[in-house]
DNA sequence: ATAACTCATTAGATAAAATTATCGTTTTTA
DNA sequence: TAAAAACGATAATTTTATCTAATGAGTTAT
């Protein structure tokens, strides 16, 4: 491989023209920058420049090495610095989250990325238990979880409430622990956990989400309340993921007397430097969290 | 400035995500790479690998040395082959010559620059003098000469016979000696020479050209007919200024009873290496010269 | 013609880098 | 789960590379 600091020798005597006055501005000895190029034409296997007298011209191996070296020279200078560099709205963030959040967050944070282009946003949806995982062996940034989590490498804060709401078909205006029995739950991925928090506390009849029959069951967040809208069964849902559904007139959106809010947690990795790009979507975040 | 060494390692090793391994594919011992990472980071002042026991995942500059290394690295290990390639048509073909050769040579260069547009012909007209010096002085590469060549480091080879015309206005049909008196001599930088040339071999009466009145004067070679056509006197031109000359129905061209030709020399320096390209670029002069 | 410059070359001093040899961990295997 | 194997970090040693200073040869200017 080309030394760089060769090459740096060359293209400064290529542009001076003159062997003791680039030693000078490089702080270096005549003998090195003399050294310098004949090693570059060892290397290179060919003459660099033809020498007549005390002038030189460029042979044309020469003429290429100057111009391509001068770009290569420049940018790896650049780099050292480029890579202490810690824009805020400039390179990728990496986002997790359970569904519910989700889809309340991800538009949000789309309008940043539309006002900073080059602020590249990266968010998938993944329940707790791979929110953790992903935050912990660093393969996202920023992770949001319903759960405090229970991995050291992970540390976390609450930052929102969001209530849980039951969800019946249209016709149903308040539902009975009969009527519950009747239409059966419309299950998704947190859909046990979610029932056990509301329903328990609001029913005393209730034990757990297995006394109803499952009607239903769908992990892709949008389309949960589909089955609930066609009058299929009910569910329970946090209100970001309610608040999504585009048929919003074809369910029912039930306040219960003792209302039940999950805790939203942000996690990011313990010991990890948090870069400002990071920052600023956070803090974009807790705007649209309220 | 970062070493592309040390660069090239670290690069490896966040592909490879193995010390050892990486160490084996580059030739050099586990110890090696370590200490270049440790190199790097230390250059830089922040780590680079978040080390989890045998495992490591990028901080956020990792990622950006990485990124930005990788494309350093492989341009730099490019630029060695790049240096040592002579494409035939790719590059800058520097030609100089007098006027008149240029008239015809230019546009037909130009047409294998339109074919090529990597090969870029710089064209430049200037009196054999000039050519030569700038031969030797590898200010050009390819130089062509009406007269044979004095410098030692100029070697130079007939390649076309030019034929001198001696131009007058519309009304003149066989031009006494009489009526050149009359008409006057359009002077150019090649003038005298070249009506001595061919005036001297068809007319006995004459001696110099300083015999003629001096009816003007240009060193803009395809303005020299200009005057001519508008009556005010005579000149003695090569072929190839005549031809592209667009006002020919304004002149009258007359072949006298001894031809005159002046010989086209292409000069080149004598010691300098010659690319493909400037190969290629003689090779389509010679088809446009015959 | 001589003095002043300039570049090339060499040898010796100095600095940098690679390797070897261990050590403490972590991971794998029995 | 205990032993073995593998891995990466570190320190010490050897090897390699680089710089400088001194010298010589060639060129330019006075």
């Amino acid at each position: 491989m080309i030394s760089p600091v060769w090459l740096r020798s060359f293209c400064m005597l290529v542009e001076i023209g003159h062997f003791t006055r680039t030693a000078k501005r490089l702080n270096m000895t005549q003998s090195g920058v003399s050294q310098h190029v004949r090693k570059l034409e060892d290397q290179l296997g060919q003459p660099l420049l033809i020498r007549s007298g005390k002038q030189f011209t460029l042979t044309d191996a020469g003429e290429r090495l100057y111009h391509e070296g001068l770009k290569i020279i420049s940018s790896l200078a650049d780099l050292e610095k480029r890579v202490g560099e810690d824009p805020a709205f400039e390179g990728i963030v990496r986002l997790v989250s359970p569904g519910s959040i989700g889809l309340k967050l991800y538009p949000h944070l789309l309008n940043l990325q539309k006002l900073h282009p080059q602020l590249v946003i990266d968010y998938r949806f993944a329940p707790n238990r791979e929110v953790e995982k992903l935050i912990a062996e660093h393969k996202v940034d920023i992770g949001f979880l319903t759960t405090p989590s229970t991995l050291d490498e992970v540390s976390f804060k609450p930052v929102a409430e969001e209530e849980l709401l039951l969800v019946t078909p249209k016709g149903v205006l308040e539902p009975s622990w009969q009527q519950l029995m009747q239409l059966g739950f419309i299950d998704h991925p947190d859909g046990a956990h979610h029932a056990g928090l509301l329903l328990g506390a609001n029913y005393p009849e209730f034990q757990n989400s297995k006394q109803f029959k499952r009607a239903g069951f769908s992990n892709q967040i949008n389309l949960i309340l589909e089955p609930v809208s066609m009058g299929l069964g009910f569910t329970i849902l946090p209100s970001h993921a309610v608040e999504a559904f585009n048929g919003t007139q074809r369910i029912n959106i039930h306040q219960l007397a003792k209302s039940v809010s999950e805790t939203l947690y942000l996690g990011t990795h313990i010991n990890k430097f948090m870069p400002s790009r990071v920052k600023t979507v956070i803090t974009e975040a807790m705007k649209c969290l309220k």
